[in-house]
DNA sequence: TAATTGAGGACTATTCTAGTCCTATTTAAT
DNA sequence: ATTAAATAGGACTAGAATAGTCCTCAATTA
């Protein structure tokens, strides 16, 4: 089904309530109150966040988390990546190591170029976005096949 | 990762040798000896694949697989959906049962647009775009941000 | 009728994910 | 200084999903 785990998913429930209320610090145990998401598991996602530097801890008492930058600037492929590591549809795509698949493995080249659509794709669409009230899906057009000729 | 299975991996690497040997027909054993797949897995996703009327299988001695149609009409979301079931980055995409997050799940709408970027992306691009010789990856545009006003 | 090949489904083992918890560190307030 | 409130970092467990195998039945050809 070509899905995000859980935590992606609880990270972009998280960050859309931060966003809504940027330069505000909160903290860990607030955003479980507020989201329904178990303080561990909240924890663990912010944690994560702060590596990728999306978001800034502040420690000790009053401390808490902020967006590093504001809601436009922050991609949805940074926040997926964040969680789950690069973004790439196969291994192959990350690193040709241990391909053993004598014959047929020349599909590689090709199979870059979905991936870093797909990746534009994730990478165009902001926090920011997210927030705002639903769009009509209409018009889309990604011209992909274009691009082989 | 954002990550295919295996399996899917393996049916592109199988369609593709079948794609380059079209209107013929190809037993599973044969196909395992080509890849370098075990059998028994190889099976597992003709059947699939056969389900998802990618492939005709035809029993008997002699018989085997084929395509469907041809190269240029199959295309990689239909690939994709024939192993993993539906394509779709959140389970609310799928089905809003049981979206239990209180706070914060507003943004179902904006996912189904992403959801259906993506999959207009791996639906412009066919089986015979992967057994072409690499493209160069130049002039990637996606503009989905655009979508949002 | 025998040999070959796919259909369908059950089953197992392994890997991955989700989720929890513990200890150390930092900061603020008293 | 000391205590309380937070995050940092990592280890650990349980459960779910995936990968992979195997067995029996059905169909076709020679």
């Amino acid at each position: 089904m070509l899905r995000l785990s859980k935590l992606t998913d609880y990270a972009t429930v998280i960050l859309s309530f931060m966003a809504r209320d940027k330069a505000q610090v909160h903290a860990a145990m607030e955003i479980a109150a507020v989201t329904g998401i178990a303080l561990p598991t909240v924890s663990k996602i912010l944690k994560l966040l702060v590596n990728a530097k999306v978001l800034i801890s502040t420690r000790g008492a009053k401390g808490g988390y902020v967006l590093a930058r504001t809601p436009e600037e922050i991609s949805i492929a940074t926040v997926i990546s964040a969680l789950e590591g690069p973004i790439a549809l196969t291994e192959c795509s990350i690193s040709h190591q241990g391909c053993e698949q004598a014959s047929g493995c020349d599909i590689g080249g090709n199979w870059s170029l979905i991936n870093q659509t797909i990746h534009n794709a994730l990478e165009s669409v902001t926090l920011a976005d997210l927030i705002r009230p639903a769009a009509i899906p209409e018009e889309v057009f990604v011209p992909v096949a274009s691009l082989y000729r």
